[in-house]
DNA sequence: CGGGGCTCCTGTGCGC
DNA sequence: TGCGCACAGGAGCCCC
């Protein structure tokens, strides 16, 4: 599940590999994954326009053109989008660009999204987001305002994108266990010590997810087709029922707002 | 306005 | 062995 980390590591590849390359085709396998404007259009309007940055927002990647419009892309679960010198076989949309080459958005369970839009930034999903959680502007003083009066349990929030950027069910699992807390903890109950731990553990676990080019725990792979490495770093994702690393006791699994979440029984209180 | 639960979708892995 | 079902989850949406 493409979170920051990964769609940051996305960007960065798209970056190096394809920015100033022209889109020569377009192939549509599947149109369900174009959510705006119908194919036809989104088609033509993409055919002969440059790719001339990579920008992203919380888990969205912003792909500014030569026309001056937006590739909007929210890979969700299962959506890659690779660059290599043959279509895949899984592909919903095939680019082919100018150096011969093809830039294959895939997706397996068809909940990603392609939108092609004069400005990305007017998306209703994009305004209503939270902080970046590793700019400047995010500061710890800022958090614990944000913190201020929130009732939900501390887990299910950082995974809200109105709240925070970017933090989805693994990066939130680990970055609790970090700092130390249940992920069942209410918000407003965090004292300013276990604030300022979460605060800390939210950026480092972002960042090295990022050092570490993503968690291929599902079917992430990079801008290039290869899968990250943060996923053998994990402590607590998907460790249920395991040893904690630091203190021995059992991984114990709940779910939270429908959601499957562990945690260390001892070490998070 | 907030929170819980359902929905979209398909591959995987379990139990019988 | 094979079938059927639960589960995985980001975010929109509905409802209380």
């Amino acid at each position: 599940m493409p979170e920051l980390p990964e769609v940051e590591t996305i960007r960065w590849d798209l970056t190096k590999d394809v920015k100033g390359k022209r889109i020569r085709d377009v192939e549509i396998l599947n149109a369900k994954v174009i959510k705006e404007p119908k194919p036809a259009q989104f088609k033509s309007r993409l055919k002969g326009v440059c790719f001339v940055d990579f920008l992203r927002r919380a888990k969205v990647l912003g792909i500014r053109l030569s026309s001056g419009e937006y590739l909007v892309v929210h890979l969700r679960m299962t959506g890659q989008l690779v660059y290599s010198a043959c279509k895949e076989e899984k592909a919903r949309v095939i680019f082919t660009l100018s150096d011969g080459k093809f830039l294959n958005f895939n997706d397996q369970r068809l909940f990603a999204e392609l939108r092609l839009v004069k400005d990305w930034q007017d998306l209703k999903f994009l305004r209503q987001l939270g902080p970046e959680p590793l700019e400047k502007d995010f500061t710890e003083p800022r958090f614990r305002q944000m913190l201020k009066g929130k009732k939900t349990k501390i887990k299910p929030l950082l995974m809200d994108q109105g709240f925070i950027a970017g933090i989805g069910n693994l990066y939130a699992q680990e970055a609790l266990f970090l700092a130390g807390i249940c992920p069942a903890r209410a918000a407003n109950a965090l004292k300013v010590q276990e604030i300022k731990k979460l605060y800390q553990a939210i950026k480092q676990v972002l960042q090295e997810g990022i050092r570490y080019r993503g968690s291929s725990i599902d079917n992430y792979v990079n801008g290039r087709g290869k899968r990250g490495q943060y996923h053998l770093r994990l402590k607590v994702y998907g460790r249920d029922g395991e040893p904690c690393l630091t203190c021995k006791a059992r991984i114990k699994k709940i779910q939270l707002a429908g959601r499957g979440t562990c945690f260390c029984p001892r070490c998070q209180k």
